[in-house]
DNA sequence: CTGACTGCAAACGTTTTGCACGGTA
DNA sequence: TACCGTGCAAAACGTTTGCAGTCAG
């Protein structure tokens, strides 16, 4: 497990009882909207402002310390910065899976990207479906 | 060009002037937002109400006439269904361009389904970066 | 100590809803 | 003609903003 101080520093954002809770949720739970975030940390937290969630998700963003996993149909999620991979995404509970990416897909992104004559900043694979445990 | 009007009847929908537009908007800029179609709808219409627009979109996306593309950041942006394919999404400008998928990278998703035992419905693959006019 | 961060409440923009009217099949 | 679809206005919702007080460095 990382060290959210650290990583909040590395970022030159200081680090707060909020933001580390907000990490340490999403850590968790590999994906959380807005909503999942504000949901589990009034546990810990009551008082905090949902204002507070969206500022901060924002900047965090921003600084890319996460980054944002839209969703068709739903709200976004938000994850920790990671190597690249691919989301499961399920249609039914609305889980999302990680899955490695594959080396002969990433060189054909960046081929087609350089072929296009497109500087390529950010791959997003989401496949749609069922999970295994909604079958 | 297909035939709007037998599209929608061929999915049990009224064939109308607002969605008759809907879709040639759609079909002319290949990826709008909800706004991008109602700026350009209502110099033909200008009657045409916001809301007739939500609740169009809403329904073709059910009966699959039209897929949703979320993107990073920014609204959601609507396409015709059409056969799979990659979206090059330029963060400068906003543009969307479409590519052909590649067969052994959508191989590749096909098996990662199958061992994770998931259903696969849809498979939506993002690049995010600038495009050559933006350069 | 100081600038950055927070919580609150209000403002804002977007999307949805209910209803009376109008148009398609 | 019977329903489905539309436009309007209001409501609901999600997100952003400004500000006064607080806290991390």
């Amino acid at each position: 497990m990382k060290n959210y101080t650290t990583l909040l520093k590395e970022n030159s954002l200081k680090s707060t009882f909020q933001r580390i809770n907000i990490l340490e949720i999403i850590g968790r739970q590999g994906h959380s909207s807005v909503d999942e975030i504000y949901e589990d940390i009034i546990k810990l937290h009551p008082s905090i402002s949902l204002a507070t969630i969206y500022k901060n998700i924002l900047l965090m963003v921003e600084k890319s310390v996460l980054v944002e996993v839209p969703i068709a149909g739903k709200k976004p999620k938000y994850e920790l910065a990671k190597e690249d991979h691919i989301h499961l995404v399920c249609t039914e509970c609305g889980a999302v899976e990680d899955r490695p990416c594959h080396s002969s897909s990433d060189e054909f992104f960046n081929q087609l990207s350089l072929s296009a004559n497109f500087k390529l900043r950010r791959r997003e694979v989401n496949l749609y479906g069922i999970c295994k445990e909604c079958l």
